[in-house]
DNA sequence: TTTTTATCTGCAAATGGGTTGCAATTTTTT
DNA sequence: AAAAAATTGCAACCCATTTGCAGATAAAAA
């Protein structure tokens, strides 16, 4: 995979075996918890250098939080059109397993805050779906 | 207040000072976290009785949790329609400051789950929005 | 390719929201 | 007033996340 190391190198972000690793896997996956990470690389890794490294990633737009069923910090990849320069833009719905804990980014339903509420002045607005996943309904 | 009394006795709960006091504190603000509860009580009640309060309003379905902006736990008085007998049906959008980091219920503002998506079995969806409430602003 | 510099890593310890066990106190029931 | 049930405080714990620091690794400079 070299377009992995060439997105880290354009990123200055350092192409360690770890980090290449850890990128390459949220290119195979929808969302990633710290733990699920942790299982991935069967703790052969330090949790506290997947944060760091999770941080890393986030400052420059190469993955962002997003909602978990628990409040745990789940990360996905940032979509190019929307994320950049350190500031994250990922205006769409998202939708959380109950079964599976996955959480998709629903890329096709935009979220625009064009809401007019009175009294309040509104700069973002989030939804969330919550249910069963396809994939957790048919096992 | 004897009306704050009569609720307590209709759900069984004692009517301590402190639990008196607390629900009275609700019917005055539009929600509350822990922390702002241990800074209304001057740190005279422990935090582990707060905790067990609210756990005990919310399952008599007096307070509900509400969204909150660091993902605290935050709860705002139920609304009698909405919720009954221990589950919590708050089908409303909510409004989170960025600078007083209060939560507003927007009754007004209905969410209903007809969302059809592909791929996925809708079964609940929350409406965030977030800026700055009025009071923020002229302030 | 060696030296310098910047970044990354692991370990231990800390932070902070939230929970649990238990004994003592208070409220409610009888 | 006595017994039963609910509430409280304290200490200790749990667990996600963070921080300090020293050693290791990678990138840049010479």
């Amino acid at each position: 995979m070299n377009k992995i190391k060439s997105i880290l190198s354009e990123n200055n972000i350092n192409k360690t075996k770890f980090r290449v690793d850890l990128l390459k896997l949220f290119y195979s996956k929808k969302s990633l918890s710290v733990f699920e990470i942790l299982d991935h690389f069967n703790s052969t890794v330090n949790k506290v250098t997947i944060y760091r490294s999770l941080k890393s990633f986030e400052k420059k737009c190469l993955i962002h939080k997003v909602p978990d069923s628990k409040n745990f910090t789940r990360y996905s990849l940032c979509n190019e059109n929307e994320c950049k320069n350190g500031s994250h833009d990922h205006s769409h719905g998202h939708f959380i397993c109950y079964a599976c804990e996955q959480t998709f980014c629903l890329e096709s339903i935009k979220v625009e805050n064009t809401n007019q509420l009175d009294g309040f002045k509104v700069e973002n607005l989030k939804l969330v779906y919550e249910g069963y996943c396809n994939s957790c309904i048919n096992n």
